[in-house]
DNA sequence: TTTTAATAATTGGTAATACATATTGGTCAA
DNA sequence: TTGACCAATATGTATTACCAATTATTAAAA
């Protein structure tokens, strides 16, 4: 209870230090981004400038953010990522850790999800929806934002690190987009209906349903993405090949003038 | 910078907080102490209240003071920083997220598993038996090898640097050292035999025992830390009862020259 | 093309003010 | 004397408005 958000009579700037803390984790700014200025903060939250200040203080305090004189704020990240080289991670690897963890906590969120939690779920929804229909399908902040809510529900802070972290490198992987956007594009409902379905499960509070209900999601997922890094590897081909004939008909029309010589 | 006092180009409210520190160190201002109205300490530091404040709430995030509206700000024990430090995880909550995280590893090892890697247990449960008959209660490394072989048969690479980072975090806190001591000293045998169960159901392929089996494990864990804690609590409070009891007598002994004045 | 100066954007910091809450002290009645 | 209530005071909370200092960007000049 001690960290529980009464907000009631919490002071403003821990009020809204927990929010900007929220959108961090929740990936809407990334490590190294620039957050708005100070005045446009002040807007979004409602409160005068002098309190973001003061949260971004606390931020500053709690080592989330570097504040550059005359510049701006930068996120930093969380999760020291010491000798973790994101780059060697096969997706599937990644999307495998990520299905064990997340169900897990799913699980674990059906219990503890509070009424407002559930609506900021539906909030991320409804945005999903929008995206999709507008045909915005290279975004995943909405979401990145479900599966944050789900996280922070849990309120263990080693759980919300790993899940944000395995997030963060994920994001990095190319092959991940690409599967998102291909499964944006070719099953758009479904993927709503799917987090529909999560959201339905913590509703009920039925812990083993929410776990099922996220490893259905993530199964899909991953299937998304056998498929599209199959589409890929066809590409690839094809592109070499291309390549080859092109850098053919080159040689043969430099020739006279110079070799090639890479 | 055209003010007199420019320690470089910090920005002042550091300037002021690392004063402020220097203050709670020197025992200026010892615990439970109340500092200065906001107003006294902007004229005592030539700075502006806004400028105070922001001091003060870094210090809040530090864990050095407390603020009470209405009442004042207060210092208190620099140790006792659990408030709001994000960097600093409580054990029960790293334990549950091993729980969760390393029942699910477990699972997946039971079909991942090759027969070196069951060898490489048996070989660590050896070494956990030899070190329990040797009296040696402070070694972990043996317990930490057995997990360690589980996280990597799973051949997931994010999954045993997570599992790895979890391990890291907790073989830091003073905790679940105790915690872990204390099990040793008493049911040596029985976490023995936790383990022992936890290598057969890997043997036999049964990824739901090994789920199970992993559970109860650390369901066991999670018991002594709960012990453990309760038996520091009782002799957190004897120990003040007897700093409570030295101070009195003191008191005693000095009132014939001067009265305590607190 | 490179260098330099002007301009804009952004954080840094202060002052004055109003408000909310906790503490204090005093009055009055039982 | 004791207890409860109430008003005054002390203290933190938060806002608005303003200007200064620093950095980033752009345009002009060499």
């Amino acid at each position: 209870m001690s960290t529980a958000s009464g907000k009631k009579n919490q002071r403003t700037y821990r009020r809204v230090a927990q929010k900007m803390l929220k959108a961090l984790d929740s990936g809407q700014f990334p490590a190294g981004a620039r957050l708005p200025p100070e005045r446009e903060l002040s807007e979004r939250y409602g409160v005068s400038r002098p309190t973001i200040r003061e949260a971004i203080i606390a931020l500053e305090v709690m080592g989330r953010v570097e504040v550059q004189t005359g510049s701006g704020v930068y996120a930093l990240k969380s999760f020291q990522t010491k000798s973790d080289n994101p780059r060697e991670y096969s997706p599937f690897e990644i999307t495998e850790a990520r299905v064990l963890i997340e169900s897990e906590a799913a699980a674990l969120a059906a219990s503890t999800m509070t009424e407002a939690e559930l609506t900021e779920l539906e909030g991320a929804l409804k945005e999903m929806i929008e995206e999709n229909d507008s045909g915005n399908l290279t975004s995943e902040v909405a979401d990145r934002k479900f599966h944050s809510v789900i996280a922070h529900s849990t309120q263990n802070r080693p759980l919300i690190n790993v899940i944000q972290h395995l997030w963060d490198i994920q994001a990095n992987l190319p092959e991940i987009k690409t599967a998102h956007q291909s499964v944006c594009r070719t099953d758009g409902s479904k993927r709503i209906e799917e987090h529909r379905a999560i959201l339905n499960t913590l509703k009920d509070r039925d812990c083993h349903a929410a776990r099922v209900a996220m490893r259905n999601h993530f199964s899909r997922s991953l299937d998304a993405l056998h498929t599209t890094t199959e589409e890929r590897a066809v590409e690839e081909v094809r592109r070499q090949l291309n390549e080859r004939r092109e850098r053919f008909s080159l040689s043969r029309i430099q020739y006279t003038s110079k070799p090639e010589s890479i």
